[in-house]
RNA sequence: GGCCCGUUCGUCUAGGGGUUAGGACGCGUCCCUUUCACGGAUGAAACACGAGUUCGAUUCUCGUACGGGCUACCA
């Protein structure tokens, strides 16, 4: 029998969801999806004091931009295992340690914060270092070395108390996971982990236990950083008697910054010059702001196709995928061991592909948006016209990258030049230029069909009969035209302009080089 | 420091006991083009090191080095 797979994504909102977690939550929503099972957000808010406002808001808008939809989950209409937030799942959680105390896998402790702060900064100071274990617990204040007396006197009184994980002595713990194989660690190298806080609250590794217990999650895909307490999970499994429906897990290699070492991290960003959160962030604390794909125009099916393929490879070349690709081809066997660092160039490439690949009437309506909000384009203006727009875009959506580059690169097709490129004019004009630049403009003051074909035609009619080569005078051409002596093609530009936009500028043009139109 | 994980071109990676070690980004050159871009062609560029197993190791094993992660009443 067969049971349905369940996976989940479980951030904790202490600040925007950076890159590295979007990509644990594709790799967890691939999974589902490729297997027809479920793919559900918890919120991890276990700890009050690192909860950051907005943080949930901006995981759930993240993972929308991103077209990584959950099914179940915070912001996503919730589910048969509601509350998905964990602070609203409190009283779950105190039952399951109460549990695991009756059957004497875990304990009360009473040492302090403080107390056991002197401890480990005493042990540090010697060059050690201080564990709270099978051999330490047996100094210290709980409920195994306490008597039962004295230890209800304390529960019952006011004082604060944890729960405490009661690691066996001496044994091998194994972790099988799907991306590395088998993973051992001696419960001698473990300690005695707090699973239930003074504050009322479970930790990260009792409530996150619990719940994919309770939500029937039977694989746990994240992040390697969860490598080392994957043990601690296993054996919480084994003491709530789980073991035969602990899920599967799979950690993933990490993400790590482009340039030098270490795990990418919020900080990075910004610093190097491209963004690490999907969409913009402004810290609620300081102001601070970092900054979006989303805002940096990059489009989500970039982003997503970057992501899938840092630390997960098909077996052949290909490397263009659809969300729906993803979905067929995407297995936890093919995701990589080793970390993936970053590469922002290779990310504009994805977007460059695949603005390309959108339809011209959508890029003008993105422009068109643009040329109204930022350059106060009023609707009637011409340049605001399919008509003109759909003409422009063809020239420009090769040159760029981000949509916004088509307006910075073709700017001038919007405004007439108010300068020249010097170096060109200084280099190939010659005064007995003058003569062709005028019968060319007799020439299109005439022509009817003002389109790319017929004006390179006239173009290369007018230059052989002045007795000059079409390529003497053409760089010309497109500096008195635009401006610069490089661009979209030519006549491409001069039919989108409209003759009598041609007409004028190459007037202009010529009486800033002095060129006598009626001589 | 201890524990755990990892190591193929600069980067992302394919491959896997015998290969001219393949692709992509980036970079160089050439072609196309009046220019730029696109496109096409092409080039430079990698199996960390040392042992072992083997007729043969980049591939398997072990060590070393290096890198990373974890080491909280954080997740």
């Amino acid at each position: 029998m067969s049971t349905k797979i369940r996976v989940r994504f479980a951030p904790s909102p202490t600040g925007p969801l950076h890159m590295g977690g979007v990509r644990t939550a594709l790799y967890n929503y691939l999974f589902a999806k490729k297997h027809g099972g479920d793919f559900i957000l918890r919120i991890e808010d276990t700890d009050q004091n690192r909860y950051v406002p907005g943080a949930e808001e901006y995981i759930i808008e993240a993972l929308k931009w991103c077209g990584i939809m959950p099914n179940e989950g915070v912001g996503f209409g919730d589910g048969p295992h509601a509350p998905y937030r964990q602070s609203e799942r409190k009283d779950i959680y105190k039952k399951y340690a109460d549990q695991l105390i009756a059957s004497g896998h875990a304990y009360y402790a009473f040492d302090s914060e403080e107390e056991l702060t002197i401890l480990r900064t005493e042990m540090e100071a010697v060059k050690s270092s201080f564990a709270y274990n099978a051999i330490t617990r047996k100094q210290l204040i709980n409920s195994l070395t306490l008597s039962k007396a004295e230890t209800d006197k304390r529960l019952s009184g006011a004082e604060h108390y944890v729960i405490r994980l009661k690691v066996p002595e001496n044994e091998d713990i194994h972790v099988k996971d799907i991306i590395r194989g088998d993973v051992s660690v001696h419960t001698s190298q473990m300690d005695d982990k707090v699973l239930f806080k003074s504050d009322g609250m479970p930790t990260y590794h009792l409530a996150n236990v619990v719940d994919d217990y309770l939500m029937k999650i039977t694989h746990v895909i994240r992040g390697e950083e969860w490598l080392p307490s994957a043990p601690l999970h296993v054996l919480l499994y084994r003491s709530f008697g789980w073991e035969n429906v602990m899920p599967q897990f799979a950690h993933l290699p990490l993400l790590l910054k482009p340039e030098g070492n270490g795990k990418l991290s919020k900080r990075d960003g910004d610093r190097l010059g491209f963004p690490v959160f999907p969409l913009r962030w402004v810290d609620p604390a300081t102001r601070e702001e970092s900054s979006g794909y989303r805002e940096k125009e990059y489009y989500p099916e970039a982003f997503t196709n970057m992501l899938a393929l840092l630390g997960w490879h098909p077996s052949g070349d290909k490397e263009i995928y659809s969300m729906e690709e993803l979905i067929e081809d995407f297995s936890l066997e093919r995701v990589n061991k080793s970390g993936a660092k970053f590469d922002p160039e290779k990310t504009k490439w994805f977007n460059q592909h695949y603005l390309r690949l959108k339809p011209d009437s959508v890029l003008a309506d993105h422009l068109k948006s643009i040329l109204r909000t930022e350059f106060n384009f009023s609707s009637d203006d011409h340049r605001m016209q399919d008509d003109f727009l759909l003409k422009a875009i063809p020239l420009l959506k090769e040159r760029v990258q981000f949509e916004h580059e088509m307006l910075e690169v073709g700017r001038y097709l919007l405004f007439k030049p108010t300068e020249y490129d010097q170096q060109v004019i200084s280099k190939k004009w010659k005064d007995s230029h003058a003569a062709f630049f005028r019968a060319l403009l007799n020439a299109y003051e005439n022509l009817n069909d003002f389109n790319s074909v017929e004006t390179e035609k006239v173009f290369q009619e007018t230059a052989v009969s002045n007795g000059l080569k079409p390529g003497e005078v053409l760089q010309l051409f497109r500096v008195f035209l635009s401006g610069q002596g490089g661009g979209v093609n030519l006549f491409g530009m001069a039919e989108l302009l409209g003759k009598q936009e041609v007409l004028q500028r190459l007037k202009s043009a010529m009486a800033v080089v002095g060129v006598e139109l009626n001589a």
